[in-house]
DNA sequence: GCAAAAGTGTTTTCATTACACCCATGT
DNA sequence: ACATGGGTGTAATGAAAACACTTTTGC
């Protein structure tokens, strides 16, 4: 027996922030649960973690099951403890965020999630357990990492216009950007493909289109880059 | 009952990661560990944390049993989570860390340490558990996080010499400084306090001594400060 | 031909870097 | 008087910020 029996009255969870884009504001994927404690109520899909399982195989299980959601980069934000914050026992809950493009997944409810559906973050006011404060703490790191590392490619489509993408960063940074500036620099660290294409069917001059090229950027990232907007 | 009974089965505590700074090399604060599993050997000071203690708290809780240690502030890093990272049962361990000055601190082994010591930074190349890695991960966290804030003035005197200052982050960035620029850089970012009182008992001129004065920090980080080395 | 967004360069400003000599003290 | 680290300023370079007009398409 490793342990004294008491020290397993306590157990783990994990939470997912996922962030997703639609063009125009940020969102968030919640579901709403079914079961207590907080039935009814909208939630991070998160669940408890199994004894076999690592934690972000955990993580992504959860998101699957709850959501439908698949193949997605989690990225651990922090571990939340407080004695109290679970109505029914011990349980410390570690969260992980991602970031992904709305238009590219499909999401079904399923498991102890009643409905799911994306939600504006700042429409936001409360979610069940302390999920309001792990949100706001993901979303905290999320801008911090958008100006450090060429995260939010994932929030758009294949192919899309340096509009768009400064529209992203302007969104989720909260902040108005310089038109020129923003694609001085982005075309200069060199993580994009031009497509020699352009949008159609739009009623002004079409954009040119880019999408990230993953093989430069790796690259630049051995030889110490630093990616700032 | 909340939960079905298995998922009890899994445990999770805390590790300290205490980096300290002698003036000269970059330490680590290490307990020798009296009891098995991996019993004589050394390991990050860390236990088992209560049912009915938040995180932060089984942290110092911990750090004082096992080594005499108190009153420091301790950030969270990262929770490491493998399941077989430890040998007798599922437990995941949430990391936080600090920095001390090694000279301010008596340091004192009780509980299941049978040893505390300082060791240098450089020189480890093994610790019981995953602890290399957790080590690594937060020297990792402390480089990123000494540029971006005036961390760094824990691990010196009250009152400290500029040069003293620079040494230290020439030992924790492992990278020489120009000393004229880094002058430069900290006065410009008024967050020191000269004291008008100089150094005694050098054989060579005197250097100023400094504080770090948290008040003005604290309002420049009001405004929105970036601090970079 | 008008509306709507795309696309494009230059100047100014500021921060970073590189760099060498005199100063105050103890022995 | 010599050895030791303390202390100081300036010029050159490069990055960031500010800023306005022409282009291409659909209707």
């Amino acid at each position: 027996m490793p342990f004294q029996k008491e020290i397993y009255k306590s157990a783990f969870s994990v939470d997912n922030v996922i962030f997703g884009f639609d063009g125009d504001t940020l969102k968030l994927l919640l579901i709403k649960r079914k079961e207590n404690p907080y039935a009814g109520q909208w939630a991070l899909p998160g669940d408890i973690v199994k004894p076999t399982e690592n934690l972000v195989e955990a993580s992504k299980r959860v998101l699957l099951q709850l959501t439908g959601v698949r193949d997605i980069y989690l990225e651990q934000v922090h571990t939340f403890g407080a004695v109290d914050r679970h109505p029914k026992g011990r349980v410390i809950t570690i969260a992980y965020y991602a970031l992904i493009n709305i238009a590219k997944v499909k999401i079904e409810a399923a498991s102890f999630a009643e409905q799911v559906a994306w939600k504006e973050v700042r429409s936001l006011d409360s979610l069940a357990f302390d999920h309001i404060r792990i949100m706001n703490y993901s979303l905290a790191k999320l801008r911090q990492d958008l100006k450090l590392r060429p995260i939010g490619f994932e929030l758009l489509a294949e192919k899309f216009t340096l509009t768009e993408l400064q529209r992203l960063y302007e969104v989720v940074l909260e902040q108005d950007l310089d038109k020129r500036n923003f694609r001085k620099k982005i075309l200069s660290m060199g993580i994009l493909k031009t497509l020699h294409e352009l949008q159609t069917g739009v009623s002004h001059r079409p954009a040119k289109l880019y999408s990230f090229d993953a093989e430069k950027y790796e690259v630049v990232k051995r030889e110490g880059f630093i990616f700032e907007i």
